[in-house]
DNA sequence: AGCGTTCCAGAAAACCTTTTCGGCCCTTTT
DNA sequence: AAAAGGGCCGAAAAGGTTTTCTGGAACGCT
């Protein structure tokens, strides 16, 4: 009878039940699974019926134990809501699942002792390595030097060179984007652009403003540092305007400044892209792709930002540990608010 | 010397080396650490001070493997980039993030060759409870009722109902959207939603239906199933003001069609929420607070759905399993595109 | 002094798997 | 016929922790 505390789960069947089954050894039960080779064929098929019959499933904790690894990575994230987090985490969750290894996944929340904690935790179920998901690419204290495991830093960088980052390019996505829009036959380029405190920011207007010097160009204007919000994009772009600017492009330092910039072109009158092309970053599809036209957008590639940070993982744990701060570039996506002038 | 193959990690130290180096035998040591009883008081301090300054952390793996627990759970999630999988995943994450409970992170990109795999994966590495996410409100095929732990279903509901699942309430959140609605004075309300083909567009309009039929009143217009995006709020909009509808609130399946309406209504010159009323579902802040004016929205608490998922699972490894459906309600965030008739 | 108690420490088993090594039996070679 | 070799299987250790049980020492009591 099932007792009242529930129904009765079933222990998962161990190997020596496997072993009894098939009438041998825990031992040749073991080998005869993974494929050794002491171990003669008609033996191996009756372990196997038996594993098969009983469903069985080694236990990776004891395997673990045993082995010294554990197959798993922890995955530590600083804010899940994070529009940046995710993709990062998809790349990694991608490089990882696809192999054999687990992720673990802790959310710090943007908070030092929380992420201690986590750490702590992670490091007693003894993952094999960590990955530090950051939400904004300014750098970040690094969690130490003295950890047993190899650690990389995604998206933010840690605040100590001997440690590995792989980062988004913010310069070179200034850099082509601008490119995109000599390309398209524009030299009157504004840029309106988020918080001057974020990174990222102030990195792709250095980036932007290299490549139109390199054209012997001067943006019109300064750049616009702002917020990251289409009200910004709006407000600034209404400024832009009343200054009697000619403008052929503007560059938006995300996709929902971009999104405002491009209303109240339209509603001012001037068409895009025929009078004014407009790009931003980040390739938000949900943005980009519901804008009137849609959106030109700069994707930062953050699912290979997050898948390199689960390879260097694995170099770090086969023994080839890298350091510094790598960058993954950005590639333009081509869509309707920017085309050549006719 | 460090060997060529990089660093020398130090091994984590063991309860072993904590018990050479107070002196004393592993249990006592174990003892000791565990706050157990059987230990003198000054025993114990040199048990604790060794192994501070060796920074023991006891291995969970063999704490696992002896207990017949893990304190893990596997987030089965069908789509991570999904818009829906990551409030609850945050939810369900910070239930158990909160206690001793890691969580594993799965993508099975909704396919369900893949999903078999890190199910058999997870049950390999003993989790103690499953919570699988759905991307979208509608049924999906259970995992099976002969898993050797509990499984939770959050946001899309097994087929089976001898399993538990815990979802948003559509209908009710149809229902408390026209009631808003209806205290702000509006009686002339249109429904322009989503593909039918999702249940939750399909109940939400029921539940909009309905609480209007009890208010005595009918929409304007049946309700206008196409597709979950701005484009189609904005055709849809146009379509409903050609027909010369008196209209005082438009109520929409998502935050994405409240944009394009929204839009569609301003360049027409009716004013938001003066003449008209606007709003969504999802309250999906990136669009709703960017919005002009800023969307009222119906949320729903998807944060909870995943708290009450991961709630579950805990009842259930506590012997008090459940089945069936359960539902979640919603709430309105009020914002500026809602407000009484003047 | 002898006995029973109480307190504290340690030995050993258990969890489950993998791997090494020893040994048995059968075959082949000298 | 004896020795050598090869194929196959099982015993045992290892990994780190918790828990139970045993036992020694100190102490109080008769």
């Amino acid at each position: 009878m099932a007792q009242a505390t529930g129904p009765s789960r079933p222990q998962p069947a161990t190997l020596g039940d496997v072993a009894r089954l098939a009438g041998v050894s825990i031992a040749t039960a073991s080998k005869a699974l993974n494929g050794r080779s002491q171990v003669r064929a008609e033996t191996r098929e009756r372990v196997i019926e038996a594993a098969e019959r009983l469903s069985f499933r080694p236990n990776q904790l004891a395997r673990s134990l045993l082995a010294g690894r554990t197959g798993t990575v922890g995955l530590l994230t600083s804010d899940l809501e994070g529009r940046f987090s995710i993709p990062i985490l998809m790349g990694a969750e991608d490089a990882f699942g696809a192999g054999e290894v687990a992720v673990f996944l802790c959310d710090a929340r943007g908070d030092a002792i929380r992420e201690r904690h986590h750490v702590r935790a992670l490091l007693s179920r003894r993952v094999d390595g960590l990955i530090v998901v950051g939400s904004r690419t300014d750098p970040r204290p690094s969690l130490g030097r003295d950890l047993p495991v190899p650690v990389v830093y995604a998206y933010a960088p840690s605040e100590d060179p001997s440690d590995l980052s792989i980062v988004p390019d913010s310069v070179g996505a200034g850099r082509i984007a601008v490119e995109h829009l000599l390309a398209c036959g524009r030299t009157r380029i504004a840029h309106i652009t988020g918080d001057p405190g974020y990174c990222a920011a102030r990195e792709r207007a250095e980036g932007a403003l290299a490549a139109l010097a390199e054209a012997g160009l001067e943006p019109v204007g300064e750049p616009r540092f702002g917020s990251w919000s289409e009200g910004w994009g709006r407000t600034a772009t209404a400024m832009l305007l009343d200054r009697r600017h000619e403008v052929d492009a503007v560059l938006c330092g995300s996709d929902q400044i971009a999104r405002g910039v491009m209303d109240v072109l339209r509603e001012r009158g001037h068409r895009v892209p025929e009078d004014v092309a407009v790009m931003g970053f980040d390739n938000w599809k949900i943005l980009t792709s519901a804008a009137r036209p849609p959106l030109t957008s700069v994707d930062m590639n953050l699912e290979e930002v997050g898948r390199a940070a689960a390879q260097a993982v694995f170099a770090a744990l086969a023994g080839s540990p890298r350091s510094g701060i790598e960058q993954q570039g950005g590639r333009v996506i081509i869509r309707g608010s920017t085309a050549p002038l006719s």
